[in-house]
DNA sequence: CTTGACCTTCCATCTACTGGAACCCCCATA
DNA sequence: TATGGGGGTTCCAGTAGATGGAAGGTCAAG
């Protein structure tokens, strides 16, 4: 399988897949033209990258994820362990992001946003702090 | 006053002060000896700065609104329109995150986390698609 | 006079790609 | 056989927003 063909089935660009060969995620064959050939086994990388891309994951989460994927061995907890850390950063995100749009959207609301100069968004930011 | 007195009051490390002086959103005068030298209205723009950028505002957003602050004729209205695109987007990015944290959150409960190897985590980032 | 804390500039590095240039390969059609 | 279009390849540069580190100048205290 070509490129483009892998593109369309995981979903990624040719840019990231090839990328992805770059930092080692994964190791397709080549053809004797130089394509790169994709086995059944790369495109299951690539989707099993897709997804936890998808949930957020880093690459550095995404390798480790993988070893542990071809590990038959490894203990269930190794995978919690990254999965779980990686949802409390999820959470505290969400918690500041929150945190955030109620200030804005505070602002937002007491701005009228009319023709006039007077703006309180202007004046909280120059004085104001979040909490 | 030096860099550092003015990286404590704004909170900001001098790295950060320095980079936005590259980038054009400060121009501090120098000292004889080529020290900065920072004044009020530096301080006051510095600290906008870093209430705007822990507001998730871009240094674009930051560019404009400082622009608009120093603007004292500008119509309340433009301001609403940076803070009311930003308000968006973050509301998007929180229920992206959301629906991420929904999955993972569901994922961990779902594995024992214990010395075994089956592990629905990895399971599901074979076949899994968020919807 | 030396020590140590500051300050300066400049260059490299980080994440996770993305864009573009220049070039090769393969197939179908006129 | 030429040619055109749609693949593919490599390599270099750039994005945002800093941050790390090296090499060196400056200043105040002891």
């Amino acid at each position: 399988m070509n490129i483009g063909e892998v593109s369309k089935k995981a979903g990624l660009p040719p840019k990231t897949i090839r990328y992805y060969e770059d930092i080692g995620l994964i190791t397709p064959q080549r053809d004797t033209n130089g394509y790169r050939s994709f086995r059944d086994t790369d495109m299951h990388k690539l989707a099993f990258l897709g997804r936890s891309r998808a949930l957020g994951f880093t690459i550095g989460d995404c390798r480790n994820l993988l070893a542990l994927w071809d590990d038959k061995d490894r203990a269930s907890a190794d995978v919690r362990t990254i999965a779980k850390e990686h949802l409390d950063q999820i959470e505290s995100k969400i918690s500041d992001l929150a945190a955030i749009r109620d200030t804005l959207s505070h602002l937002v609301r007491e701005c009228a946003g009319d023709g006039r100069p007077d703006c309180p968004i202007i004046e909280k930011l120059e004085n104001f702090s979040i909490e």
